[in-house]
DNA sequence: GAAATGATCGTCT
DNA sequence: GACGATCATTTCA
């Protein structure tokens, strides 16, 4: 795998269930234009195995030419659509041909808030908790499209960007994920605790 | 607040 | 042909 630096590798060798945690607090950062950087901090993450033995993780039935990016390189993009209307995003993590990923499910909003009210139809003074506190929430914000499928978030345009020292440590919590059907009893969804931006789907 | 509902479409069965 | 890793809105308590 092509990753570089400790922050790279930290993340994504100990399997995605270790890097869940590791995702919350880093930042997720679009260039998309002159004037137009649109900044997150990530609050909220859900891993989804690659080892065949998770019942909703979009990997369990092997390689499909939708999934095929989950088996694809770390540290880029799964991206699809959900209910035939929203966006979601996810990090490829573990190594090519594992298939495991962490779903994005909610960031704080830092910077490029009026263009993210904008994009998603909020009133100007509509609370900054509302820009991302969702899996298709935070992909509007961020503009991160279906034409991202398969992108590295190492570098280019988007990227993923480690914790900054000064940073306090998020105080992590845990919980089951939100939304499925399959595999409601595991407790793969992470997130910063009493964080405002956290989502407010409710744990299956 | 919490719970129910409708919108909408690509992917896989 | 059925089914979602969702969201905004409505309805009820």
């Amino acid at each position: 795998m092509q990753l570089r630096g400790r922050f790279q590798r930290s993340f994504f060798e100990h399997g995605c269930l270790a890097a869940a945690p590791s995702l919350l607090g880093a930042y997720l950062v679009h260039r998309i234009g002159p004037g137009d950087e649109r900044v997150g901090r990530i609050v909220e993450v859900e891993a989804y195995l690659g080892d065949g033995s998770d019942p909703s993780s979009h990997s369990h039935r092997g390689e499909t030419r939708r999934n095929r990016a989950m088996f694809g390189p770390p540290g880029h993009l799964y991206v699809y659509r959900s209910y035939g209307i929203h966006i979601c995003a996810n990090v490829v993590c573990e190594a090519p041909g594992r298939g495991a990923a962490l779903l994005l499910r909610a960031v704080e909003p830092l910077a490029g808030l009026a263009a993210m009210r904008a994009v998603r139809g909020l009133r100007p003074d509509a609370p900054d908790r509302e820009l991302g506190n969702g899996p298709g929430k935070l992909c509007q914000a961020l503009d991160i499209r279906l034409d991202d499928y398969g992108t590295s978030l190492l570098h280019g345009r988007l990227r993923l960007r480690p914790r900054q020292p000064g940073d306090p440590h998020p105080r992590v919590a845990r919980s089951t994920r939100i939304g499925i059907s399959k595999g409601r009893e595991r407790p793969y969804r992470f997130f910063v605790a009493d964080h405002p931006c956290v989502s407010h789907g409710r744990p299956s």
